[in-house]
RNA sequence: GGCCCGUUCGUCUAAGGGCUAGGACACCACCCUUUCACGGUGGUGAUACGGGUUCGAAUCCCGUACGGGCUACCA
C-alpha cells in the first residue's frame, strides 16, 4: 500500500481520504502503509509543506509504517533522493526502442501546439502522429544523436507510444478499463534537469518498493495506460501492483478546490496551512473546532459505507469493515453541513475528560484560565450536547468562568415591571440567607418566592438566565448558579438590576 | 474538440431482476424542555431521457443528454 503525496501546499480533502483509503486497506489486511514523498517537481517546491503532511497524518491518527520520518528498508522514501536510479531505466527503454530522445526545446514545443492547433484539435499532443515531425532521436540521424548528446544538449526522454494497440487493466473499484494507444501521448519520462517525471518515478519505485496495491485519485486514470506499458516493458504485467481509481471529492462546481472553502467558507484542507510564499493562511478543520475521529469518519463515509446504516464508526471499525468493493464508482459532493454533523455526533459521544485538554487550550486562546480541574470537566459535560464545534465549547462555558461581559437586556425589558423588581430583591435575600447551595434548593426556593408574589416562575426563569448567562442559551439556570457559587449569582443579579 | 470515468431525494447514500425505492444531513411541523440544545414523532423530497432484453428493470444492453476528470519537461 502506498500514499505518494506531492509536497507543494496543504493536504486536502481529497488527499487525506487517500491516505484513509490506503491506511484502513493496509491495516486491514495486515499490510504496511507506506508514505513516499514525490518531488520531483523542484519548481514546485514549497517549504514546510513535507513537514505539514506529516503532522497532518499524526493529527488524524493515521500513522506510516514506513517513509521519510518512519524509516523503513525501501529508502529512501523521498523521489529526489532517488534521482539516480531512475536514468538507467529511462535509458533501457530507449534502448529497447520503447522510448525515445527528444531535443525540443519549450519555443519549438509551444510553436507546435500552436501550428496544429485546429478546430477539430484544440490540443495537438505531442503523439505519434506529431513526433516524426520534431526533433528527437527518431527523426535524426544515430550520429546526430549522439553528437546532440555529447555535447551536453537538454534533452528529454519521451515514452514512444504504440499505435495502435488497446490497453486494458482492471481497476478494483470501476472494473476494465481499456484504452487506445494511439490517442495518448508520448509523455516525458525523464525531464532536461534530470529527474523523472510522475509517471517514470511511480512505476520505478512501485516495483523497487515491493508495492502490492496502488490506490489513486481519478484524475490519474487518463495516465494509467502510460504506467501499464511501462510495467509491461520494465518489470512485467504479472508484476504491477493491484490499481484502484478513487472517486472525486467535489466542491460546489467541479473537483473541490482551495478556492471552494475561501468562498463557501468552509475548510479544505486538514489543518491550518500557511503558505510561506504568500503568506495567506487557509483554515484547518483542525482548527475550525473538528475532532480527529469525527474527520475521519465523515472522510471516510464520503465515498464508501459498509452497506449497513451505521455512520458513525470508531478508527477500529473502519478498518474491520472497510472494503474496496463498496467504495463508490460516482464522485461525491461535499457537504459541510453533514461534516459538522458528524462532529457533533463525536462531541456528544465524548466523555468530558477526553475533551477537557482541547477546551482548555479553546479557553485559554480566549483568556479564560480554569484552574479547577473537575470543575472544568463537569462544566464540559453539562454543554457538550449543545456544542457542534470544538470551538462552540468556548461561547458556550464562558459564562461559568467569566462575568458575563455584556447582558442582553433586550430581551428582558420589554416585560419588565415594578413586581419583577422586587422579586429579584428578594430572592437575593433569600439566597444570601440561605445555608445551602444546591439545584433543588435553588429552585425551590425560587418557586416559593414567585407563587407568595403571586408570579408565574416562568415569566421569571428567562430574566434570571440573561442575568446569569448574559444570553438566552446554556443548561438548566439552576445549575448553573449552584456551580457559579452564592457570591457569584448575586453579584450578576445585583449588576442587571443596576443597569435595567 | 479528443479520450476516460460517472449519473437514485438539494447533499451523502441503501436496494448487486421481484415490495408503498430504505436511511442520514439539511428543511418544515408537532412532542419533550419554564432558555438554547439533546431526544422523540411525523412530513416535503429521487431512480436524467429514449429504446431494447425480460412475465417483471433503479438494477442488464444500446443510444442521447448532462456532470466530472485528463489532454505540461505538475503531481
Amino acid at each position: 500500500m502506498r500514499f505518494a503525496p506531492s509536497p507543494t501546499g496543504g493536504l486536502h480533502l481529497g488527499g487525506v481520504r487517500t491516505v484513509l483509503y490506503n491506511y484502513l486497506f493496509a491495516k486491514k489486511y495486515g499490510g504496511d502503509f507506506i508514505v513516499r514523498i514525490e518531488d520531483t517537481d523542484q519548481t514546485r517546491f514549497v517549504s514546510g509543506a513535507e513537514e505539514y503532511i506529516f503532522d497532518t497524518l499524526k493529527w488524524c491518527g493515521l500513522e506510516p509504517d514506513e517513509s521519510v520520518q518512519h524509516g523503513g528498508s525501501f529508502g529512501p522514501y523521498r523521489q529526489s533522493e532517488r534521482k539516480e536510479t531512475y536514468r538507467k531505466y529511462a535509458e533501457q527503454l530507449v534502448k529497447e526502442g520503447f522510448a525515445y530522445y527528444a531535443f525540443d526545446t519549450p519555443e519549438e514545443l509551444e510553436k507546435m501546439r500552436h501550428d496544429y492547433k485546429m478546430e477539430h484539435n484544440p490540443s495537438p499532443q505531442y503523439d505519434h502522429t506529431i513526433r516524426m515531425k520534431m526533433r528527437n532521436s527518431l527523426t535524426l540521424s544515430a550520429e546526430e544523436t549522439q553528437s546532440l548528446l555529447a555535447e551536453g544538449t537538454r534533452h528529454v526522454v519521451r515514452i514512444k507510444m504504440p499505435e495502435h494497440e488497446t490497453v486494458t487493466f482492471t481497476d478494483m473499484i470501476r472494473g476494465e478499463v481499456s484504452f487506445d494507444t494511439s490517442l495518448v501521448d508520448d509523455k516525458v519520462l525523464l525531464k532536461a534537469d534530470g529527474m523523472p517525471t510522475y509517471h517514470l518515478a511511480v512505476v520505478v519505485d512501485d516495483y523497487l518498493m515491493q508495492i502490492s496495491h496502488a490506490f489513486r485519485g481519478e484524475e490519474w486514470l487518463p495516465s494509467a495506460p502510460v504506467h501499464i506499458l511501462l510495467w509491461k516493458y520494465l518489470f512485467g504485467l504479472e508484476n504491477m501492483p493491484y490499481w484502484a481509481h478513487f472517486p472525486l471529492i467535489l466542491g460546489p462546481s467541479g473537483k473541490l478546490s482551495k478556492r471552494d472553502g475561501a468562498k463557501y467558507g468552509f475548510p479544505v484542507f486538514a489543518m491550518n496551512w500557511a503558505d510561506p510564499n504568500t503568506g495567506d493562511l487557509t483554515e484547518g478543520f483542525k482548527e475550525k473546532g473538528f475532532l480527529p475521529e469525527a474527520f475521519i469518519n465523515l472522510l471516510a463515509l464520503l465515498g464508501w459505507n459498509d452497506g449497513s446504516e451505521q455512520e458513525v464508526f470508531y478508527k477500529g471499525e473502519l478498518i474491520e469493515k472497510f472494503s474496496m468493493e463498496r467504495v463508490h464508482s460516482a464522485g461525491a459532493k461535499f457537504d459541510y453541513e453533514k461534516a459538522k454533523w458528524f462532529n457533533h455526533e463525536w462531541i456528544k459521544r465524548s466523555d468530558a475528560g477526553y475533551l477537557k485538554p482541547e477546551v482548555r487550550i479553546l479557553l485559554e486562546k480566549s483568556n479564560i484560565i480554569v484552574t479547577d480541574d473537575r470543575l472544568l470537566e463537569k462544566v464540559i459535560g453539562l454543554i457538550k450536547d449543545r456544542c457542534t464545534l470544538l470551538t462552540d465549547f468556548v461561547q458556550q462555558s464562558s459564562f461559568f468562568f467569566n462575568t458575563p461581559g455584556s447582558i442582553d437586556l433586550d430581551a428582558i425589558k420589554p416585560k419588565w415591571n415594578e413586581a419583577r423588581q422586587m422579586f429579584f430583591v428578594e430572592l437575593i435575600r433569600n439566597y444570601q440567607l440561605s445555608p445551602d447551595w444546591h439545584t433543588h434548593t435553588l429552585e425551590n426556593n425560587f418557586k416559593e418566592i414567585a407563587a407568595a408574589n403571586d408570579l408565574k416562575p416562568g415569566d421569571l426563569m428567562l430574566p434570571f438566565r440573561i442575568m446569569l448567562v448574559g444570553g438566552k442559551f446554556g443548561p438548566g439556570v439552576f445549575e448553573i448558579a449552584a456551580i457559579i457559587g452564592k457570591d457569584e449569582t448575586i453579584k450578576r443579579i445585583e449588576h442587571t438590576l443596576s443597569i435595567l
